[in-house]
DNA sequence: CTCTCGATGCGCT
DNA sequence: GCGCATCGAGAGA
């Protein structure tokens, strides 16, 4: 088994209650692999999509082709391309058949930011990983990626990295959703607080 | 700095 | 056809 693996988020941790796998994300390193180069940063915002309850989680209307993943077993990877020509990436959460996940919103460049830069049009600094799309392009993620298993996956994984203390989490309402007004108001996003690397608003 | 708006593909109604 | 879990350019203050 790779190195990595002793490191590396395992299906428990995934599975369990979305609002505290997405408080216990943030501090935690997100990998991704090309070849033998990888790329990775802190992951430092988070959200919280939870059920088909919640009107701004893609499965509130069921299960369709797109969201089919959010309904699988949790760890797995759920990547979705928004706005002709963005991707977001997100993990699944809680337990088979219930349509949840926690999307990454901001990672902190930890390695090959050269790449990232790369990725990014020769942009720099919090401009590589600042927002929910941006890092999905710092880290060549794609729907290549969508149902990829992030406990067992050569491509991209979470590694257990620093913990991020309770005072040191913020959170508030999520960012360009259009659920009814609860979903617009529950403050189901989490960040570092004071971190630069929070995407901007 | 803030605000507005176009880009652009596709899943769903 | 509509609308989207976004981004970045451009205009104006």
């Amino acid at each position: 088994m790779p190195a990595s693996d002793i490191d590396r988020l395992q299906r428990s941790f995934y599975a369990r209650n979305t609002l505290t796998v997405a408080r216990e994300m943030l501090g935690q390193r997100l990998v991704r692999k090309l070849g033998a180069h990888r790329i990775a940063g802190r992951i430092v915002e988070v959200e919280a999509y939870v059920g088909e309850g919640d009107t701004a989680c893609h499965a509130a209307r069921g299960r369709t082709a797109r969201n089919a993943v959010m309904f699988g077993p949790a760890g797995h990877a759920y990547v979705y391309f928004i706005y002709g020509m963005h991707h977001c990436f997100n993990v699944v959460t809680e337990q088979e058949g219930y349509a949840a996940a926690v999307l990454v919103r901001a990672l902190e460049p930890l390695e090959g930011l050269g790449s990232m830069r790369r990725h990014r049009g020769g942009r720099d600094g919090v401009e590589l990983t600042n927002g929910p799309a941006k890092l999905c392009s710092a880290l060549a993620i794609d729907r290549a990626l969508n149902g990829a298993d992030l406990v067992t996956s050569e491509e991209a994984w979470l590694e257990r990295d620093a913990l991020v203390g309770e005072s040191d989490i913020a959170e508030g309402p999520r960012i360009g959703v259009h659920g009814d007004e609860r979903a617009q108001t529950v403050p189901w996003r989490f960040w570092v607080a004071g971190n630069p690397y929070v995407s901007g608003r």
